[in-house]
DNA sequence: CCTCTAACCTATTCACTTG
DNA sequence: CAAGTGAATAGGTTAGAGG
């Protein structure tokens, strides 16, 4: 799986940036942070824990989740600069922003993925109702057929016989053998239902499909 | 070419919320 | 209190920088 996108590669700057997913390196001594036992204790990356217990995990505040949930719809990608930026602004640390981002980005990816499958389902539907018509419907001719051939008979010695249901499955067949090599979504995007494949999967470059960009 | 670093990912854990 | 949700962690991959 390629999750590299299309987006510029990042290039990290070490001295800059090196305190990114250091839990206790406040980069902004004047802001207020959520967790301030963050500051007080040694634990790196281990939870911080408060007089031998480990600390409650705290849920984001509305307001907090309302700014990050609309710089999630500008970018789904957290760039150094917008990280530090609402990092400051929601008084949070950094590591928190990338951390939400990332679980962010799970749950559209996610929800991408059940938007897809509702999107093949309908159109398994709709083909297989189609399908049942066609066949109704031939099965209609075949039997008027019958009937002709009855008058044929006695008069010019018949038709030849087809298979009306022989004619759908045939037909069907052929369908099939012009999308040999193809997936199944990608058949589905070939009829313009949707235009992308799994494996085109991007979080960044959204592909034109019948939901939002960026759903929850 | 190898190592380091920092980004990303998926899978999982665990604390908190809700019915 | 079990199930659901979301924050956090673990461990892996990738790409760029630098020795």
């Amino acid at each position: 799986m390629d999750w590299h996108y299309t987006t510029k590669p990042f290039l990290p700057h070490p001295d800059t940036l090196s305190f990114f997913y250091n839990y206790n390196n406040n980069p902004y001594p004047g802001v207020e942070v959520q967790q301030a036992t963050l500051l007080e204790t040694g634990e790196g990356s281990i939870p911080s824990m408060h007089n031998g217990s480990k600390e409650k995990k705290k849920r984001l505040t509305s307001n907090q989740l309302e700014i990050l949930e609309r710089s999630f719809q500008e970018e789904t990608k957290l760039d150094p600069e917008k990280k530090m930026k609402l990092s400051r602004e929601l008084g949070l640390q950094p590591r928190k922003i990338a951390v939400w981002f990332q679980n962010r980005r799970t749950r559209w990816k996610t929800k991408q993925l059940e938007h897809l499958y509702d999107a093949l389902k309908h159109q398994y539907d709709v083909i297989s109702n189609e399908k049942q018509k066609l066949q109704e419907e031939v099965m209609k001719l075949k039997a008027l057929l019958s009937k002709e051939q009855g008058f044929g008979k006695q008069r010019l010695g018949g038709y030849p016989e087809i298979s009306g249901v022989e004619t759908v499955e045939s037909t069907s067949e052929g369908l099939r053998g012009s999308n040999k090599g193809k997936s199944n979504i990608e058949q589905v995007a070939d009829e313009g239902f949707c235009s992308f494949s799994v494996e085109d999967y991007n979080t960044v470059s959204v592909p034109f499909c019948q939901w939002s960009a960026v759903p929850y």
